[in-house]
DNA sequence: AACAAGGTCAACCGCGTTATC
DNA sequence: AGATAACGCGGTTGACCTTGT
């Protein structure tokens, strides 16, 4: 499905990753964390270049990540925020927890751009001419909120719980941040709620393991928080938008 | 069964932005 | 303040997979 590994002309290793390639990428980014992508291949013994490691991390083998399909509420949140923000799919990635950049570009490409496409079309023979990206208005607020409300509605079933006081995930049984496994949950748990409470607790416990004080945790480089810990909640004060917030009882993400 | 077309997704590339010197 | 390095994002590519004919 990918291009087969090969040597470019300055001796560096490009296309599949090996088992073995992987295996050394994520000892050495558990043990060290990635505080230089440019020096970690030389240091962790890969004849890769910074960049490519960076991106097999982010987008492969990254605690958390999910696979699989796309619930429609995800696909449905992806068409609403894409209306809303464009082609930032970093952005709309943060939306999604355990989605990369990348994935949610592909499924953009091969599935939801001909489903936004369509809707489009429909929205103008019911309701006349009416066009234009990057318009909030565009939507109203009842549809954006039966979307949140959906969402909502998953995150309450799995015991999960937003904190806004605290910007942290919580779980019903713990006052304790947790990473949200999101990979365990897609792909084990089969997102029953039993299950789904059972992963998050044990998720829960390592994290208190992991975060005894998080800040002096040694080889804990900063922006391991916003990958570990969904959703990262755009706190960088930017016009980009206030990300999470209530309304009427349920989270919006903006 | 064989082929073509379209879909999927990991990976690469180029460029803009941010950080550091 | 300017130059350079490093990072991150979005667009694109390419090979395998699936479906239709």
């Amino acid at each position: 499905m990918v291009r087969g590994p090969f040597i470019d002309a300055n001796g560096v290793k490009k296309g599949a990753w090996s088992e073995e390639e992987d295996q050394k990428l994520i000892s050495y980014i558990q043990t060290h964390g990635h505080p230089n992508w440019r020096q970690l291949p030389k240091l962790a013994g890969l004849a890769r270049c910074g960049k490519s490691c960076r991106l097999r991390w982010m987008n492969y083998l990254r605690p958390n990540l999910k696979r699989g399909n796309y619930t429609p509420q995800e696909e449905e949140l992806i068409l609403k925020l894409h209306e809303q923000h464009g082609n930032k799919w970093s952005l709309i990635a943060e939306k999604l927890p355990g989605r990369t950049d990348n994935h949610i570009k592909n499924h953009w490409h091969s599935q939801l751009k001909r489903r936004s496409r369509d809707r489009g079309r429909n929205d103008s023979e019911v309701k006349g001419k009416k066009t234009g990206r990057n318009n909030a208005t565009k939507h109203p607020e009842s549809d954006i909120v039966k979307v949140v409300n959906e969402l909502n509605n998953i995150l309450e079933s799995s015991s999960l719980n937003w904190t806004e006081t605290t910007s942290s995930w919580t779980t019903a049984d713990q006052d304790n941040s947790v990473s949200l496994p999101s990979n365990d949950i897609g792909s084990t748990a089969k997102n029953s709620p039993e299950e789904y409470n059972s992963v998050a607790s044990r998720e829960a416990s390592r994290f208190q393991e992991f975060s005894g004080d998080f800040w002096t945790e040694p080889f804990i480089s900063e922006d391991m928080y916003s990958e570990y810990c969904y959703p990262h909640i755009g706190g960088d004060g930017g016009s980009a938008g206030g990300d999470i917030f209530s309304y009427d009882g349920a989270l919006l993400f903006f």
